[in-house]
DNA sequence: GGTTGTTGCGCAAGCGTTTGCGTTCAGTTT
DNA sequence: AAACTGAACGCAAACGCTTGCGCAACAACC
């Protein structure tokens, strides 16, 4: 049926083991016959086995690939960067979309990339038992986003330089009462909404200003959670005149929430993103940049020079640069409140 | 190292084949034996090498994903709720993203999926001789987005009613000057571009509208591409009063340049998009919805079905249903031209 | 002309499963 | 009691590669 290296061999009138080692770029074969049979192969539309030769020679050439929610931008990004460089590699992607619970535990339970993969990238945050498993693997890890695990290689940004940028914009412009929509919730155990958190405060601190609870509100990094958040704010007996969003997506969700209550932006209320989400021009929105392709692509290179170099070491932690992007979405407060 | 099937069987007192049998439900194994040895595989930690039992039973539980621009929202969509019914069924997913010409040339060239994969889910449309290497492989076959293709199993939408119902919402509002953006360019083969430009020349035929080359621009399907053809629009000696894009991103696009021109939308100009993406609704854009994870999942399901039914006939082509949403971006032209 | 090196290639033993077939054995049927 | 059942299990041969080792053949040294 499919033609197999012994075919090839045949054809070749050579043993496949020849075969094996000349389309393989191996030594220990003669340019004549090297070239002889790559073009009988190349005739016969021969393809090795991956499955044959990964049994016998234990790499796989084929990297393992978690993420969750590849749908949204961030994620969705990221998989594309790293996927090219796999790919550009001679590297196969396999793919793990963990957006649920189940999908997650169903995966960290049977771990079907056992024995499957030489490498895996992870752009979710392990927890303890988690990053054990794939430990077990005995396989090079790394991962974007959020906090360094042993035995990961990890690239990312400083979460909290980046939230203290924006917030600190904010107050620079004159506000006061600043709000704040958070993605806590959320089965991915990271620590990024913790950072920006702990950013905000720190600002708002270092400008004497008391944090109030009822600026704070649950986004779950979606536009609906941002929304709803932002709804959430407005609400307060206090409303704020400023708001940083964890994220673009949860950004715009305030910006509609904004909208539908008849408030102005920038005019009513400033607003700040994060991330620089490729529609986050689109809207004007201010936010603060990461290179999110840079990231994946970033990660995906460190991984395959872990592999060249046959050294599970990990390459501890890499820093990729943000900054401020200014758009129409800040502004400094209206005189009176926005009420 | 790690444990194979005959430490399973050793430490279960029985030979590897019963191993195989009683952990894959296979019949042969009395209840009794089978449960200890279920026991004993996961007291060992046990899972199976893929490679070898690929090798030996010419199944892979592996399914070839092959896409354009996964960070884009359409294909992320579209293969996150694939994805997710894959892996539910105990399938894994080989990503292969294929954006560029060269990702798409080293695919068809060298293959990867063959021997490797069980299925094939196409987000792209295949030239002729492109499916004919993917119908080469012997095993199902579907695609989503686009015309059909023989040997595939298709879902999709009535691109040309899609279109037809924008643009003649867009003459109901008394509209007749109406641009296109459209996405004609790129690597992609598909029919799209071309159903829905042909839906739009119909409906101003029907309305009896002279179409106008220098109404039509070229978007690429992007954001800054739909900036870009905006721009020439606006640059005509008789600009249009309402653009019809051809999808969600170049409108965004459009609504960019349009401000950048301080143009009031859509007071000066009306919009209306196709897909109805996930920021749509944030930038209160008409456009026509239509299922996009849904079109994922359906055809992850129809795949699947035929896997089951071993029986490599395709299922011929399903239509998911579509629908105008109204919004903010259109409404009827003002009295006199927008200039 | 014998020893030592190289180079180019084939042999055969795996790699860890699956599966057709053969064997055993307890339980029926004549 | 002999013969015939199935059911439950083991044997061994694949599956298509990779790779350590052996063996020619030939060149290069004293």
């Amino acid at each position: 049926m499919t033609v197999s290296i012994t075919d090839v061999a045949r054809a070749a009138g050579v043993s496949a083991s020849t075969v094996s080692r000349a389309l393989r770029g191996r030594p220990g074969v003669s340019d004549e016959v090297r070239a002889q049979i790559t073009a009988v192969a190349e005739q016969l539309g021969y393809t090795a086995s991956r499955s044959a030769s990964s049994l016998a020679s234990g790499r796989t050439f084929t990297i393992g690939v978690v993420a969750p929610y590849i749908g949204r931008w961030f994620f969705g990004t990221v998989l594309d960067a790293a996927e090219q460089v796999f790919s550009a590699a001679g590297y196969d992607v396999l793919l793990y979309n963990l957006g649920s619970a189940e999908a997650r535990k169903r995966f960290f339970t049977k771990m079907p990339v056992r024995k499957r993969v030489d490498a895996v990238l992870s752009l979710l945050i392990p927890d303890e038992e988690e990053s054990a498993a794939l430990r077990s693997l005995g396989v090079p890890l790394a991962s974007t986003v959020g906090g360094a695990r042993p035995g990961f290689t990890v690239v990312g940004i400083d979460d909290r330089a980046g939230a203290e940028s924006a917030v600190r914009h904010l107050v620079n412009l004159g506000h006061r009462r600043i709000g704040m929509i958070s993605g806590a919730s959320g089965p991915l155990h990271w620590t990024t909404p913790v950072d920006r958190r702990a950013a905000y405060l720190h600002v708002l601190a270092e400008a004497g200003i008391e944090p109030d609870p009822a600026l704070e509100a649950d986004g779950d990094y979606t536009v609906e959670g941002g929304e709803r958040a932002m709804t959430e704010l407005l609400a307060a007996s206090r409303p704020p005149t400023a708001v940083f969003a964890q994220s673009d997506e949860m950004a715009m969700g305030a910006l509609r929430a904004l909208r539908r209550h008849r408030l102005r932006v920038p005019e009513d209320v400033s607003v700040v993103g994060f991330d620089d989400h490729e529609l986050a021009d689109v809207v004007g929105l201010t936010t603060v940049a990461q290179p999110v392709a840079g990231q994946g692509a970033e990660a995906a290179r460190l991984l395959l020079r872990q592999l060249d170099e046959q050294d599970a070491v990990p390459r501890g932690r890499v820093e990729m640069p943000i900054r401020l992007v200014l758009r129409e979405t800040t502004a400094p407060p209206r005189p009176r409140g926005p009420q």
